[in-house]
DNA sequence: CTTTACTTTGACCACTCTGGTCAACTTAAT
DNA sequence: ATTAAGTTGACCAGAGTGGTCAAAGTAAAG
């Protein structure tokens, strides 16, 4: 990254490294097309040879944006209050659910980091912290004798995790294929309180 | 596909149509290399050549094969006997897994053609009736009446699928990660019989 | 042996796309 | 008018593409 890329708005700066980020996740470092990236960035070549010194330092830098922002807006948002497994995940779920609406590039960049091999690996430390971090914002300070004592606990809680997976994943691909339509965010999230419901219903104490 | 190909041994032509899918499924129709593919099944260029008129034909011959090889040996291995929804799904996911063992490039490349578009246009139809087919396997003739009734049953179903694509998903990363081992494949399916007694437990009304 | 038909090879072709450069041009500030 | 920063796109050598084809190999038949 030279220094007029530096000088950029951030909004610009943004616009730039998303739309990097975008070819990245799609194709990987290798298959990405710098011509497609200054293509969709509507900015032409020798600018982004202005503004980095090869696809290798694109890339890097991209990394470095991408985690920087995730764990600025992601994880200092959230804070481990007391409160049982089910509402834990469900408010983690419903962050990662606005942020992946909000930054879509960069979520999914940040998941490509995750699983990537290569170039990364000065990154993997980090990556280890999240990784922490995730576990951490799962079980700490997490009331965990609202369970029924008849069903494993592990197992429960693997459940719970792969029903909000299942549920979200099911979301966005109805939202992708047909739209957004507001009208329809409202039954999402009436859905989703349902879910805890019935969640509450199955794995928790009778009260 | 010319006449020469078909005068081949079933395995030779096997070998070659699961290489070629492999690397189909990994790039996508264009961006896959024939390069790549005699490469990789040890046969020379001009050889494919003298097998399949060019790219498109290879491609779609091996979709026709993989669609063929997946509905005998997956669909038509299925009964739709009396069980509960939780069994029923129990035998699709062990059957599914297995088929995915013992075939990973065609049980991939037909997961490409589910989502693929552009070329397979001629084959919607066949995926629709996959589509129906999945459908029916997972309701017909299932008994409905042991599910506990103070939960929501469609509810029910959707988190008892997300549990099996869970425990399968974790599964299959952690053979590709560690290295498949028998002891281990024990464990695997005591694991997942755990699973089930619980999941009756959690959604059944109590005997 | 020789001939004939079927297989198989890999060098080769024209073409597209790649990451990266650079002289020329525009813009803004002095 | 001069200088410096910003921006362009034609251009380059190299890699990789799908596809061809003359030549070589193989096996059976006459």
């Amino acid at each position: 990254m030279k220094k007029p890329f530096k000088k950029l708005d951030d909004s610009q700066q943004y616009h730039i490294l998303t739309t990097a980020m975008a070819e990245f996740s799609a194709h990987g470092y290798k298959n990405a097309s710098t011509n497609r990236i200054v293509g969709a960035a509507g900015i032409s070549k020798g600018l982004l040879y202005y503004y980095f010194e090869n696809k290798e330092t694109l890339y890097l830098s991209t990394a470095e944006f991408a985690y920087d922002h995730f764990t600025t807006h992601l994880l200092s948002r959230f804070t481990t209050e007391a409160e049982g497994f089910i509402e834990r995940l469900a408010r983690l779920s419903k962050l990662k659910h606005l942020y992946f609406t909000q930054h879509p590039e960069i979520a999914r960049f940040v998941t490509h980091m995750y699983y990537a091999e290569g170039l990364l690996e000065r990154y993997q430390s980090k990556m280890q912290t999240l990784r922490e971090w995730s576990m951490k914002s799962m079980y700490e300070n997490v009331d965990m004798t609202l369970f029924r004592t008849d069903i494993d606990r592990e197992m429960a809680m693997k459940m719970i995790g792969w029903t909000f997976e299942g549920y979200i994943k099911e979301m966005e691909q109805y939202f992708e294929a047909e739209g957004i339509d507001f009208d329809q965010v409202d039954t999402y999230f009436e859905q989703f309180d349902g879910y805890l419901d019935t969640m509450r219903k199955l794995y928790y104490k009778e009260v």
